[in-house]
DNA sequence: GTCTATATACGGATAGAC
DNA sequence: GTCTATCCGTATATAGAC
């Protein structure tokens, strides 16, 4: 996570593991091997984090939760790692990049929308069965949005500006698919 | 772009150019300094690509048009493999992440705010001055959405997917901003 | 299962001829 | 400015002792 898949050396890993080389090669059948299992477990860990508030009144107070979880966890310094390592080897390592966007991104949308069926069902919002995927996508990527491409390519976060993000996401789908 | 910083030796770079090392070594300090060169110039080609529709009779037409053209930018393979790229090394080289996020996002970002504020001017909008560069964000970030995630993680795009994507965003603005 | 020591190859960068 | 040949460090992976 500290210097990319190419940079990290399997010394490196070794020395951090306080274990050899060949330790490890008789656990793992190589360096990519290696790689795959730990992208796996922490893409799970990662996403695990996200929650759905259960006790919910209103639609503006349960969606800004849902937004707060979730962008806290995707500007963890471990999501930012994570998501730059498997953005790069997704190229050359398609099972990776598969299995990343299956327990990460698409589960989470899954997730969500259901959530948001949820919300409908109990009144709060006025909704399709059918539109929840595309809206929970629309939600999750204003979430992310510039908060998470400056924390990807630049210094870091701003804080007000994630707030401000957040308040406006929620007030938009608010003004068009509450009641 | 094709093997990330770290895997691309100078021995291929230098082949594919059809030099020999000591030449390139003649023009660059070192790798880190010609892969800079490369992704400045690469970022400003890439985003100047981004059309914004001069001819506007409807907002709903102005902001579909605006959209195709980010959308089909970002989905180029280009743009994929130097987001890839620059991702992964702007935790270790910070200046490149800053270059690319300045003159790509940040810059397309303004650009789309300053778009907006013109449809408000013409009266197609409803907005405030100071409300346009978060909603540009915003929709930038919805016209991203699922569909950038899984061009950089899955296998492949889904052009239906996309053209309901770019329509439900759309039409999220135009029910709250557009008069 | 774990270690030390090593095989083997390739990386970035440079010397020196032309 | 461009080349060929090479320096020197480090990479992944393994052999073989315990």
């Amino acid at each position: 996570m500290e210097s990319g898949y190419e940079a990290a050396s399997m010394d490196a890993v070794a020395a951090r593991a306080g274990v050899s080389k060949a330790t490890i090669y008789v656990h793992f059948e190589g360096k990519r091997a290696l790689f795959e299992a730990i992208i796996r477990r922490h893409t799970e860990i990662l996403f695990s984090r996200i929650q759905l508030p259960e006790k919910i009144s209103d639609l503006r107070q349960a969606l800004t939760a849902l937004a707060r979880s979730f962008v806290e966890m995707i500007l963890t310094p471990d999501a930012l790692s994570m998501y730059r390592v498997v953005a790069a080897e997704a190229a050359r390592q398609p099972e990776i990049g598969e299995a990343f966007y299956a327990a990460g991104p698409a589960y989470t949308r899954q997730k969500v929308g259901e959530y948001f069926l949820t919300l409908a069902r109990r009144g709060l919002m006025r909704l399709e069965e059918s539109e929840a995927p595309l809206l929970a996508n629309l939600f999750l990527s204003m979430l992310a949005g510039d908060c998470h491409a400056s924390a990807m390519f630049g210094r870091g976060q701003n804080k007000a500006c994630l707030e401000e993000q957040i308040r406006t996401a929620v007030e938009l789908l608010v003004s068009r698919y509450g009641m």
